[in-house]
DNA sequence: TTAATTTGCTAAACACTGTTCAGTATATTT
DNA sequence: AAATATACTGAACAGTGTTTAGCAAATTAA
């Protein structure tokens, strides 16, 4: 056996020019639109030679859905600058829906697709991408009861639970057209106004 | 022209045939192994006598879906039966879980899924399912506020949105398998607690 | 009753899809 | 220089949604 130094940097390489590529096809033409052989030609390589750097196509989407936990996370990050605990819930929340409008594809594979969940569940991993998220709410959540804005009986995971379910359910609920029978330009307003009066119910109550 | 009266009851039971089928296949092997083929041999017809019925697969996810929606609706509607109003509105959150936990397939269609929607687009009509059920829950809040629960200023539909939006991101967030990062049999407790913290939340603050 | 026409249906094809595998040409090791 | 391992591909398999040409039976018209 040789050093397989700049072999396995080689294979590196070829996984990300595969990545980068379906990644932009998705983003180009959306997801049901893209198929293995449209990301073969986009590298210049044959199908089966994707094969050879993912299981199947679920793996390939999995590695996707990683990364976009990667730039979900580091979006989320900044709200750290924030100095009043509540205010830092609020704004992690804006953030929330500001990546999910802008990176819709990204969403759905992060939080709705269940194509990346299977290779997840045949490796019998858990979902650790989507647990280090939560517990970025968690710790936030916390704050607000150490600051004083949340009562010190709240349950700190099932109050997480309830603010991640209204965050997902509104953005979903507008990415997938189900807000269509509002005029097309209020949509996005009465989302704002939804999301405020959360906010404040969650002032009020917890 | 003679007169159409027997042919179009018979054109009737063959949508019907092909809607049974392609319902039955749905829930027994799932929407992603579901074709028109397969529909086609259920119903011992060829594949393209489904396409003189249906315009293609869309509006077929799309009359399913339609259906889907009677089905829920039906269901939601025993709730009159409350007489108290905030209690009422409770009710039909639980029924909203039971329904979707129980028709995770039917669900999909009828709120996440985009195929049926398409068809909606192209006919340039608007989400008519989903307006009628959002008005049901207007309603219920509206007698909230009527009998006191809610404040007198409270936005009717602001509040709804908000209302549905949690609901329906609890109830994806546990069928996409996102909630699988904590114990397989704490799921569903999980969600209860969740929704009892949502419904104090509201009675508290609306 | 016969001829013309409409209706209901299908076999076969088209253009796709994800995936596998035998085989090849290149690179590495012995 | 010979043997082995690596990287890749062409071609096929089995499947998908959809369209079209054509056929046989039912209906209408003469």
């Amino acid at each position: 056996m040789g050093l397989p130094e700049r072999k396995e940097r080689e294979r590196e390489e070829m996984r990300r020019r595969i990545l980068d590529a379906a990644l932009r096809l998705f983003l180009e033409q959306g997801f049901e639109k893209t198929s293995i052989r449209g990301i073969a030609e986009a590298i210049e390589y044959s199908p089966a030679t994707i094969y050879l750097y993912f299981k199947d196509k679920n793996a390939l989407l999995f590695a996707l859905h990683q990364e976009a936990f990667q730039k979900m996370t580091a979006e989320l990050g900044q709200i750290v600058l924030v100095k009043d605990a509540f205010e830092r819930l609020v704004e992690m929340g804006r953030n929330y829906i500001k990546y999910a409008l802008e990176n819709p594809e990204m969403y759905d594979l992060m939080f709705v697709m269940t194509a990346p969940m299977e290779t997840l569940e045949c490796r019998d991993e858990i979902w650790e991408d989507g647990q280090k998220s939560f517990c970025m709410l968690q710790t936030v959540v916390e704050d607000c009861i150490t600051n004083g804005y949340f009562k010190q009986e709240t349950h700190v995971e099932t109050a997480s639970l309830t603010i991640w379910a209204y965050m997902h359910g509104l953005v979903t609920i507008y990415l997938k057209n189900r807000l269509n029978f509002l005029g097309t330009t209020d949509q996005q307003a009465r989302m704002s106004q939804s999301f405020e009066l959360f906010v404040e119910m969650i002032r009020k109550s917890l």
